[in-house]
DNA sequence: TTGAAAGCGCTAACAA
DNA sequence: TTGTTAGCGCTTTCAA
């Protein structure tokens, strides 16, 4: 497995080393003759330039660092294919990695991804305690985070506007008649469902709606943990008519219990989503749910940090783009 | 971002470059003393280690490419994770590249890889095609391949054995009493679903049983696929009481349209799918589906190729897993 | 238009 | 136990 070198196709052409490497990188500087000679040995040969050699001088691997929590999760692996795609298409690959949203465990691949040369990083924060954790490491490359969990560090990133998105949550139940709204899954420790949380209570406090809470014990979101915590839920009094779920898994959960508790969805009770993630679409499904544009955000990340290597920008940048809200048939409404 | 080299250190530590690499690689031949010393040295200046310039001379990157379809696809983001996962824990980092079915950009991206010197590369094949497409390159790198698309070829593969696959489904229909049963989705351009439709057709046989098929004569596999086809054939009547979908994605399709169409499901119709993606478990899915282990297969898949890698092996080994079935409750029993 | 030579940061012989 | 040296495959001055 011994691959041919530049140095082969030289002698097989019988030019020097610099002279097949201009002919390869499509340099002015040389013959239209030579070049044709040389890109026809390089065939003969099957020559493959080695992207590892040409790194090291020209200081630039063109390999970018994707760190996120998980792939398997629906909403990351979309996130994951949309960058891979941009990327690719800008002459960039991806080095993907899973931190399992485990900070200790980011912090080490990030200064695995420092270690490979990767010209930036774009990263899903495992949790609010990320930034103290990669802190150290920040200033040597360019990097976005995904998320707003960062958001109070003077680094970029790109995110769908969270509370924007709960409060538009509210607003739409309260236009279907809801007055009485569980806010269910409320988590501490992640900045992004804080920010739910607020835009939530914001909300209720304009139209004159009495929060309520059910809160999510669990470290994370799952269809398991929403499923277990709805069941607790059902086992006391309903006082609401809509549950707002504060992601799609959760609220998949809760569909769960609901179908087992023998609670209908939407005749006995609206359920309202967070993320859009691609099952809340599926048959049987079909959860009404607030939207993160995860295209967009994968655009704008890449852009942004693209912008950044590419013009050595050493500021930082806040990109917040609008939710929507996707209608399908969880949510019915009802009469005061 | 100036970064820091052995050179820096050495000088800072006042040794040679040599020692401080030899203090880095935990080498013997240095005395506990000085690689005390320089490891100081390397915590002060922040030094990072350049996998880079090290992949030069050592001659591996101790990088895998990933060749995908599509990770935004729950099979294979879920290989994905896996592969990731297990290859981290050995040392490994991943390229991620979706191929999105197009042999002409697998072909691209395998070579991409080879350029970048990836150690080997794990692949799931665009389709039969990807073997005379990738010929000329297989020679050159180790390499195991996801599925059975190539299984004519004689190169590493691992798969589920799709042949018993399928059989052990009818036999599973059988049992319950079901005794027409449609294959729905079968696709002439792909090896595995080839592979499936022999399976169902030789349980058919030895069953006596008449088969009966809904072919697919889209590209690829999809939902929104699987529903057009599904409502073109509950347009007609049917002669079946339990459909035997190609793909669990298919299988959702026919929920869909079965939904829409008021046909219900088990009720009047027994739906069976294949792959056991995690969608096929969310509540009121419950899809029975027959199983990749998909856990297992990546651990597979990674083992033959650093097998390969490791031990320098020329040959090629094709590991195929049993499926097993996932009774949900898309399924009934039926009396004669 | 071409070639010679230096050097990217590291490891691995070989010498001391 | 340590240092010196060569070299991985490439690009990029600089000279010819």
């Amino acid at each position: 497995m011994k691959s041919v070198t530049i140095k082969d196709v030289a002698k097989a052409a019988s030019v020097s080393n610099s002279t097949v490497s201009r002919a390869l990188s499509g340099s002015p500087e040389i013959s239209e003759e030579t070049r044709e000679r040389v890109l026809r040995v390089c065939k003969e040969l099957n020559y493959t330039v080695n992207t590892v050699a040409r790194s090291m001088v020209v200081r630039s691997t063109r390999l970018l660092g994707l760190i996120l929590t998980s792939v398997n999760n629906p909403f990351m692996s979309e996130l994951a294919y949309h960058i891979d795609r941009q990327a690719r298409a800008r002459g960039y690959n991806i080095i993907l990695c899973n931190s399992s949203r485990d900070t200790e465990m980011e912090r080490e691949l990030f200064e695995l991804m420092l270690g490979r040369q990767v010209d930036g990083i774009i990263l899903a924060p495992a949790g609010p305690g990320s930034y103290e954790s990669l802190r150290p490491y920040l200033g040597r490359i360019p990097s976005v985070f995904i998320g707003e969990n960062l958001r109070e560090a003077p680094e970029s990133y790109v995110s769908v506007d969270n509370f924007r998105g709960a409060e538009m949550g509210v607003e739409y139940l309260y236009r279907l008649g809801h007055r009485n709204i569980l806010y269910f899954g409320r988590r501490r420790n992640s900045v992004t469902h804080q920010l739910r949380a607020d835009g939530y209570a914001s909300a209720c406090a304009r139209l004159g709606l009495t929060p309520m809470y059910c809160n999510n014990t669990f470290s994370s979101t799952s269809i398991k943990y929403g499923y277990q915590l709805a069941k607790q839920a059902f086992s006391e009094e309903r006082k609401y008519t809509a549950i707002f779920a504060s992601t799609d898994t959760n609220a998949l959960g809760v569909m769960q219990a609901a179908e087992e508790a023998g609670i209908r969805i939407p005749e006995d009770l609206s359920l309202l989503g967070f993320d859009n993630i691609r099952d809340s679409s599926l048959p049987r499904i079909e959860l009404t749910t607030i939207e993160q544009p995860k295209k967009m955000l994968a655009s704008i990340a890449l852009d942004t940090l693209l912008d950044k290597i590419q013009n050595e920008l050493s500021g930082y940048s806040h990109r917040i783009v609008s939710p929507t809200i996707i209608e399908r048939s969880s949510c019915r409404a009802i009469k005061q």
